[in-house]
DNA sequence: CCCGTATTCAATTAATCTATTGAATACTAG
DNA sequence: CTAGTATTCAATAGATTAATTGAATACGGG
């Protein structure tokens, strides 16, 4: 049985094949890390490798897959190579990949929440629930993501201090309010490690289960520091 | 450079696997064309394979892949599987990709553009002009899709006549008004090929360049004919 | 102008994916 | 129960992709 219109094929085929390059940069778990990484700021190919574990040779071809994809754009910048997400539009597709894999795929869901139930920390603070604690004064918030990652955009009044530095900053947390960590996301450990070193030290602390995408993705803005200034 | 959490790597590892089940059934532009046909409408594996161009056995086994990334569900009835597509939340999803690729790659919008304008029809006219010619009683909005997609939704008010029936049934078009055409979206040619049909028999015709995916994505209905009825 | 560093390129191997073919299964009609 | 049909399974060959390694390129600092 031969297609409605034969000269339709060529059209449709070279249209799928358009569509599938996105489909292909999306098929590697590790591109996947690099893109969800890049969601959350710019970095060097030589940072890439290291936060997801690979060489750097191996990131760099990553990259250029998700480049040549237009997932992400990169510049040079004296020696180094930074490599940042292409446009808002693709920071969104990429959440919308996490939210329809949360969504449909229970074993997904099991992972994350045997891992976390494991350690301590249990559910987590959703995103609206964030929202309204932050707004109605019950909690302070905390970023424990790296500092460039705060400076590229946080959630609007959050205080920003780096994991490795919590011990030594405490003084700058209040002792009595409620703190809310969080991090990158629903995969980054973060904020519940956080968590852990405040607890042990008396404070009252929870994790967000959410990050800066979900946060931007209920359409509410992120606050940017301006680069350049001392 | 080991990573800040060694425990850590394992639940990332296991988490960007499960995403990457997402990419990986995108990754096939064969997969893609029959995600949009079961955007339109259910439709067994044979029906499948004839409007994608495939062998039954290799439609089939794309089948079980895009069931196996959740985004399809099957179901045996009588002789035939049925598939259709898993939620609303991937039709969007599907949509979305479609948007991105069009949105990034120059390519693609050249090979569709470049295709219309060597057979005729131009730009055609956009979801929200479309709206708006049919809400202001300008234009006819013909389904020109074969009738179980009409059945399984369409934009409200459209008039179901298929592409292979439109010949031997203009008598049920009006003479004056304008007509435009839709069917399955962008790099479907069923509307482009209504409208040659009909200039040539002297009505004034149009073709939309959306289909249902876009006028849903605006949040819009669409009118589904309950099945059952005789 | 040369050196050290960051990134990319090129080549290899192992692994995965696609399309094809023919057979096996599951169901309906008679 | 049998025959016929729709779908899936299994096996294969060809193509594509990922990770590894070592070399090449490009840039800034001295």
């Amino acid at each position: 049985m031969p297609p409605a219109s034969p000269t339709t094929r060529p059209l449709k085929d070279a249209a799928y094949q358009q569509l599938a390059r996105i489909g292909k940069a999306l098929a590697s778990p590790k591109r996947l890390e690099l893109l969800e990484l890049l969601c959350q700021s710019p970095r060097t190919v030589e940072e890439l490798a290291a936060l997801a574990d690979l060489s750097v040779a191996n990131a760099s071809q990553h990259l250029q897959v998700l480049r040549a994809a237009r997932l992400v754009e990169a510049e040079k910048r004296g020696l180094h190579v930074s490599y940042r997400i292409g446009h808002d539009e693709v920071r969104g597709f990429v959440h919308q990949v996490r939210l329809l894999a949360e969504a449909r795929f229970a074993e997904l869901r099991e992972v994350t929440s045997e891992f976390f139930a494991r350690r301590d920390a249990g559910e987590g603070v959703g995103i609206d629930e964030l929202l309204r604690r932050v707004r109605a004064g019950e909690a302070v918030l905390l970023d424990v993501r790296p500092a460039e990652e705060y400076r590229a955009g946080h959630i609007p009044g959050a205080i920003s201090i780096p994991l490795p530095e919590l011990k030594s900053r405490l003084g700058e947390l209040p002792r009595r309010r409620e703190i809310v960590a969080y991090c990158r996301g629903p995969f980054c450990v973060m904020a519940a490690d956080a968590v852990a070193v405040l607890r042990q030290r008396g404070y009252r602390a929870g994790r967000a289960n959410a990050g800066v995408l979900d946060w931007q993705a209920r359409g509410w803005r992120l606050d940017i520091d301006r680069e350049g200034s001392p």
